[in-house]
DNA sequence: TTGCAGTCAATATC
DNA sequence: GATATTGACTGCAA
């Protein structure tokens, strides 16, 4: 139906979602496929800036187009005709050939094998990073993540971080010059790498970016150039450097954001960063334990009491949320890998993404925050024989630790006891989406020196993880698999993981129990 | 309107 | 000096 509608109603390219473009590539890449290139462009190609805009190159990163000078073909990317994006059958062509290449991962990178395609990591996508970027290369990354296969986020990540420590280079040259972003993106990133599915479009850009230049043979080498280039430009500048005036932009990389710019009037425009105390956030966390979406009365409550503005509590609400949340995935990650020898530990073989949304698929993040509460209710709970006196007791120091998955599977699976909290008024009153759980407190477990707020940071969500990674997406093998160079990522399926299904049993008798007292409501005081 | 994803960039920590 | 953390912001989707 999907398909008939589309076809006999296609949108335009300027009113489609980047969702809904997918098919309109797919389309004109089969269509390449089966009747060669230089079929008629999908409808946006042909405005190029619609896509993206074309930035202007630069220099260094130009060169950084690196990988591909070598080839004939996308050498066409990294050789200014910029402004005029390149036609589209061009783009569709090299994309194809691109994806009709083999792609060696990295470890055999070195030995010398031919140009690889692998380029497009420097086009860019944000109009505003420093990558350098041909129209050409640009549409070729974005076709390309479209059309990515399924990546081992965390595999790659892994690999990254190697090379990178192997070579000895850094976050922020390797970010901005690779892939377009600030050092501290890239170190969160490495870190913590969502799994394949959790990511939107262009969230999985970095990460083919990354395989890509993994598979770049010259990838280190063309990094240490850079970082030579960088060093002498830098050197060059603190000599000559009489009038300081000159923001001096790095010759080779992007951009500098480091220096430069400093003395500059902006600078009276900036607000101070507001740093919250160990106790505010002490405060916060517990708030979170028993209301993870606070209605914006309780934010309001909640930042009078804390004497903070309104928009930093909701602001940390998020970022707590969406922290935590990768908490989890990381944690379900290695527990993946530990737990099973082989077995897949990637990401995206965990959870077989929105292609084949299992039932659980979308409840995880709020079942992440359930089984929080799950884990932390008790001693919320605890410590309020009522309502939610949530937080007097002098928290222990928490550490954001997470426990193993599996102990957090034994720990949900504490007989859920029958007193929950009365704080479950958050659910009804929160209003949040539906399938969010409301903060139930499971007496069962001891609060036991443990910090409720530590365990709300747990990846308890490990278990709700897992069950949405039993998820059965069938994972194909695709031609662009070997234009990522990744033979394993996507072979790997670790549903049959014991811990998972238990975890996964867990996670139901957790969701019911949260339902249950979802559907109660009592108001909650807070105090600190 | 609300929540989230993805980032930036200031600051903390190693 | 490099990396990690984290408050804030932007854009998007429901």
């Amino acid at each position: 139906g999907s398909v008939s509608d589309m076809l006999s109603r296609p949108k335009p390219w300027s009113k489609l979602t980047q969702k809904g473009r997918e098919p309109f590539i797919r389309m004109q890449l089969w269509l390449n496929g089966e009747l060669g290139q230089g079929v008629l462009p999908v409808q946006g190609q042909q405005q190029g800036p619609v896509l993206h805009s074309v930035t202007s190159l630069q220099d260094p990163l130009q060169q950084g187009c690196v990988s591909s000078e070598s080839t004939p073909k996308t050498s066409a990317s990294c050789s200014p005709a910029p402004e005029s994006p390149m036609s589209s059958s061009e783009s569709v062509k090299s994309l194809t050939e691109l994806v009709q290449q083999p792609c060696p991962p990295i470890e055999t990178s070195k030995d010398g094998k031919p140009p690889e395609p692998s380029d497009p990591p420097v086009s860019d996508s944000q109009p505003t990073t420093p990558l350098p970027v041909s129209g050409h290369s640009t549409l070729s990354i974005q076709e390309l993540v479209a059309m990515s296969p399924e990546l081992d986020t965390y595999g790659i990540t892994k690999r990254v971080k190697e090379v990178l420590t192997d070579n000895n280079l850094g976050q922020r040259l390797f970010g901005e010059t690779i892939l377009g972003l600030t050092q501290g993106s890239v170190s969160d990133l490495l870190a913590r790498p969502k799994p394949w599915h959790k990511l939107s479009l262009k969230g999985r850009e970095p990460f083919v970016r990354m395989q890509l230049w993994l598979n770049d043979p010259n990838n280190v080498e063309k990094l240490m150039d850079m970082k030579r280039m960088e060093k002498k430009a830098y050197m060059k500048r603190r000599h000559s450097s009489v009038s300081d005036s000159q923001p001096c932009e790095p010759p080779s990389v992007g951009i500098d954001y480091s220096q430069g710019a400093s003395p500059q009037p902006q600078h009276q425009l900036k607000k101070p960063r507001v740093v919250l105390a160990p106790e505010e956030k002490e405060a916060l966390k517990r708030a979170y334990q028993q209301k993870p979406y606070p209605s914006p009365k309780t934010i309001e409550e909640l930042a009078t009491q804390l004497n903070l503005k309104t928009s930093t509590v909701i602001n940390w609400f998020h970022n707590y949320r969406s922290r935590i949340r990768r908490e989890l995935f990381i944690e379900e990650i290695q527990a993946g890998s530990q737990g099973q020898a082989g077995a897949s530990d990637s990401p995206s073989s965990a959870r077989s993404g929105r292609a084949a949304p299992s039932s659980e698929g979308d409840s995880c993040d709020g079942v992440e925050a359930a089984d929080a509460e799950e884990q932390a209710g008790p001693a919320a709970a605890k410590s309020q024989g009522g309502p939610a006196e949530a937080a007097p007791a002098p928290a222990p120091p928490q550490r954001e630790e997470a426990p193993r998955p599996a102990e957090q599977a034994e720990q949900a699976e504490a007989p859920p006891s029958g007193t929950p909290g009365p704080d479950d008024e958050a659910a009804a009153e929160d209003a949040g989406p539906a399938d969010r759980p409301a903060p139930a407190p499971s007496p069962a477990a001891p609060a036991a020196g443990e910090d409720a707020a530590t365990s709300a940071a747990r990846p308890a969500g490990a278990a709700s993880a897992t069950a949405t990674a039993i998820a059965t997406a069938p994972r194909r093998p695709s031609s662009l698999q070997s234009l990522f160079g990744l033979p394993e990522a996507a072979a790997r399926d670790s549903r049959d993981n014991p811990l998972r299904k238990k975890k996964a049993a867990n996670l139901n008798s957790i969701i019911h129990r949260l339902e249950k007292a979802a559907s109660r409501e009592e108001p909650i005081e807070w105090e600190f």
